[in-house]
DNA sequence: TCTGGGGTCCTAGGACCC
DNA sequence: TCTGGGGTCCTAGGACCC
């Protein structure tokens, strides 16, 4: 290396993530359940949602049924637990909130997991993987749950980084991909298999199995412009933060939801709308909550009802309505009362159903508000007056709620909502002109 | 009258994630 | 007997408009 300009690659991110979550949560709370194989269940007892180690060693895999289980876990002395989601929601936020020491630019990313935002950082620690098992310690400390941490110059990096640290135990929980030296990355990157990357899931790796991409390194050094082709733009971007080009943000801020969701599969197949107007309306309440908590309105519901795929031998059926509210609302009542409108439109006799839902559309009131005036001052309102109107809304709001975002022709202003960026003028004066050409 | 290009909006469906 | 419950983003295609 006699060259004079050496590059260190800096790790931008880290993501932190608790092991076996759900089952590290547990054995917390009851010290006997460590070093023993145990299970945790979903709703209803369905299937497995989190293995200890003990039990992914026997094969289980992530969301076997219970009943394929059962006779394992009677060999193995397997602990079956029903699912805490109070329990593992505090002990996450307790997480999160020890995360907040180690960088001020935090992304929580589910439950379990939590990417760090590095930039600046550097000059705290000897060395990234110091930082990593700093994190470690802490956390197993003040929680006693085990994390591993993974560096990388992207998300995607950091996320396989992850990975790494989690299954190779020379790693010691930590992997710091930046800092490791190209010959070794490379030999590294070349046994991992595709799918293991973020993003790349059971389809696409069939695709690009077939195409002779097998490992991590054959797809990061897969021009990007070829998966862009033949895949679309979400691959294009995996293909460069495979490179180190980052693509992909940290989101500090949680954006409120765009769809609200509330079903469940029944414990027992049901028959009559009775009972399915019944569930319906204790899931609208639900959605309802989530909705107020979240500050939105919502303009449209979705119902949905089905028989159980699984029985074969069953007749099968399966509908969702759509019911638009033309008033937006967040009332529990009112949105009740247009599920169960929607449900009765669905509903037939002589089924065994097995799961019904709801689904919300989820909308921010400001931005309805917007959208009447956009109604109200249409598209061919050139005017001073359009212009007038997003002044005020911007003085109103003290930040430019909307903005001009195109000139069609001469005869058209349109408009469209902008609430983060860009920005663009407001003044009538300042408006580029258009030609017509 | 005919034709074409450019654009929006909506929906359904596919793929992925935890 | 018994098979989770949430979410996101992208794309294609059709209807419609200027």
């Amino acid at each position: 290396m006699s060259s004079n300009s050496v590059t260190i690659n800096q790790p931008m991110f880290a993501l932190v993530d608790v092991n076996n979550f759900y089952v590290s949560c547990e054995r917390a709370f009851n010290p006997h359940l460590v070093n023993q194989p145990v299970v945790v269940l979903s709703n209803n007892d369905g299937c497995a949602v989190a293995r200890s180690n003990e039990v992914k060693a026997l094969g289980v895999k992530m969301g076997t049924p219970w009943f394929q289980l059962k006779d394992l876990a009677k060999q193995h002395h397997i602990i079956v637990l029903s699912s805490n989601y109070t329990l593992y929601g505090d002990m996450s936020d307790r997480v999160m909130t020890i995360l907040r020491d180690f960088s001020p630019y935090v992304e929580v990313y589910s439950i379990d997991e939590c990417f760090l935002g590095l930039h600046g950082l550097g000059k705290l620690w000897p060395t990234p993987t110091d930082m990593g098992q700093s994190i470690r310690q802490r956390i197993r400390q003040w929680t006693s749950l085990p994390v591993c941490v993974g560096f990388g110059a992207t998300k995607t990096l950091a996320k396989l980084a992850n990975h790494i640290a989690k299954k190779r135990s020379e790693f010691n929980g930590v992997c710091d991909l930046a800092s490791m030296p190209s010959s070794q990355l490379d030999a590294l990157l070349s046994t991992i298999e595709v799918g293991e990357v973020w993003g790349v899931g059971r389809r696409i790796s069939q695709h690009l199995n077939a195409a002779g991409i097998h490992t991590v390194k054959a797809l990061r050094d897969t021009p990007a412009t070829w998966l862009r082709a033949r895949f679309g733009v979400v691959m294009e971007r995996i293909g460069y933060e495979l490179q180190g080009l980052s693509c992909l943000s940290l989101e500090e801020v949680s954006t409120p939801r765009k769809q609200i969701i509330s079903s469940r599969s029944f414990g027992q197949l049901i028959y009559n709308l009775h009972e399915l107007s019944e569930s319906v309306a204790y899931h609208m309440s639900s959605a309802a909550e989530k909705l107020r908590r979240q500050k939105s309105t919502c303009n449209a519901i979705q119902v949905f009802i089905q028989t159980n795929p699984f029985r074969e031998q069953d007749k099968q059926y399966s509908n969702c309505i759509t019911v638009p509210l033309p008033n937006a609302s967040s009332d529990t009542r009112i949105l009740i009362r247009a599920a169960l409108f929607g449900l009765k439109h669905i509903c037939r006799k002589g089924y065994a159903y097995k799961k019904a839902g709801v689904i919300l559309t989820a909308i921010d009131p400001l931005t309805l508000y917007q959208d009447s005036l956009l109604t109200q001052y249409g598209a061919d309102e050139k005017s001073a007056r359009l212009m007038g109107v997003m002044d005020q809304l911007n003085q109103r709001y003290g930040r430019n709620i909307v903005s001009v975002f195109s000139v069609g022709s001469l005869k058209s202003w349109s408009m469209r909502r902008e609430i983060m960026s860009p920005c663009y003028t407001t003044k009538w004066s300042d408006l580029p002109i258009a030609h017509a050409s």
